[in-house]
DNA sequence: CATCTGACGACCG
DNA sequence: GCGGTCGCCAGAT
């Protein structure tokens, strides 16, 4: 599985901004959802210059294990970002991606629910 | 091929 | 809020 569109996605989170699992796996409609996405970033190839560690668990809690937690955090707080018991506040630093392509639906996006 | 293992998240108690 | 279960599914063993 190719998992470069997530990586790019990733790049294109604003400095100071964050983004959830769920969140990356709906804006690009992974299968699996919020578990692809972490298996996405659980595979991130080092090096690329690719910021991880704006990517967050829902409500904003970083979930990776140590060691990497401590450097997820310190690299949040080094960016602007206020981290707080192991988590960030959303409401404050949450980014919206821009809508991934939804081929035309110019008028047949109808709700799916009830 | 059979199992186990998660950078998840919704649900339930 | 916390811990356990379940669905999800690509990789690792």
């Amino acid at each position: 599985m190719s998992w470069d569109p997530v990586y790019k996605l990733v790049q294109r989170i604003p400095r100071g901004r964050v983004l959830t699992y769920g969140e990356l796996a709906k804006a690009l409609r992974l299968p699996g959802g919020a578990r692809s996405a972490g298996r996405a970033m659980a595979a991130t190839p080092s090096g690329k210059g690719i910021p991880w560690h704006r990517v967050l668990g829902e409500r904003g809690k970083i979930l990776i294990r140590e060691p990497y937690a401590s450097l997820q955090r310190k690299l949040l707080e080094s960016e602007g970002v206020t981290v707080v018991e192991s988590r960030v506040d959303l409401k404050r630093h949450l980014w919206k991606p821009a809508i991934k392509s939804k081929p035309k639906q110019t008028a047949s996006r109808k709700r799916i629910r009830k």
